[in-house]
DNA sequence: CCCGGATATTTTAACATTAAACCATTGTGG
DNA sequence: CCACAATGGTTTAATGTTAAAATATCCGGG
């Protein structure tokens, strides 16, 4: 095609394996959002879910932070989970800006249903690679995941 | 299946892997979207406008195959795309069913001036693995994401 | 005490996303 | 020709997602 004409090998590996993480990434999770669609659960809902019953009760600053997502969407996915009572807010007594999210005994009781499955979806999905694979991905994920912010803003250095 | 008896190294492993996967998947294309929100582009925007130009007009089925994403979804990405003139819509004249899209000149200008940042701001955010690691992040990606659809449904036997 | 800056949350507007229902066109078997 | 399934597209309802504006609270001077 008429893209300029730097076709140098180095573009290429960037490019492909650039398409192929995201490609794998998107696959899978999909795949576990259609495991999670079964318990009327979203992804984004799940991960709330999972922190809260990790690292008990949490500020939504903090879930923003932890799960890499915007305040007003963490509004929107706590206001949906309240709504059918898995998940309780409460302002904070000390200081009255912060509200506390917790598990309710219901969404705690959701979670360990579902965690076995969630954890073995996931092993079943991974499958595809040994122990010595995963770890190298894990290793070379985590060489390109270093280094930004993400949520935070970057200026258009070019 | 059971995930007790497995010893949770592998759960572990498992895990780890599939996290920091996602989360370097997230942080590429996070990066991606602030690049391309100066142009006031999406990347589901910048997706459809790429596949246009370099595999020439495609209907929307087709569109939504090569990005793995529902026909609705497609629809309302061309609608957006169309407002600014960048792509137009046109019925097949043989199968009144198939829309075909096609970039218009504007939209074709556009790709040609955005796409050298794009494949910079990709091979410089990849940078911090080198040659041989990329082809091996790529066959690991790879060796995931094959044996499954990802659009199409799945019975929920368990 | 009052003001202004900082921080946490909510709201709003715009776009993305899917599944499911619906509409239009085509192609097929009686 | 006529029902009718198959196929492509659109619409709808629900949720996510962000940036930006608006609210509310806290905190530190003056």
């Amino acid at each position: 095609m008429g893209s300029h004409y730097r076709g140098n090998k180095e573009e290429k590996r960037a490019l492909n394996a650039f398409i192929n993480l995201t490609r794998a990434s998107e696959s899978l999770l999909a795949r576990q959002g259609r495991r999670l669609s079964d318990a009327g659960l979203t992804v984004s809902q799940w991960g709330v879910l999972e922190s809260l019953y990790h690292l008990g009760p949490l500020c939504q600053k903090e879930l923003g932070t932890k799960l890499l997502k915007s305040g007003g969407n963490i509004t929107m996915v706590v206001t949906n989970l309240e709504k059918r009572i898995l998940v309780r807010r409460r302002r904070q007594s000390g200081d009255h800006r912060f509200v506390e999210i917790q598990l309710t005994a219901r969404g705690r009781k959701l979670v360990e249903k579902l965690l076995p499955r969630h954890v073995d979806g996931i092993v079943a999905d991974m499958h595809a690679l040994g122990a010595g694979e995963l770890e190298e991905l894990r290793r070379l994920c985590r060489k390109l995941g270093t280094a930004e912010d993400d949520t935070g803003k970057q200026k258009k250095g070019e």
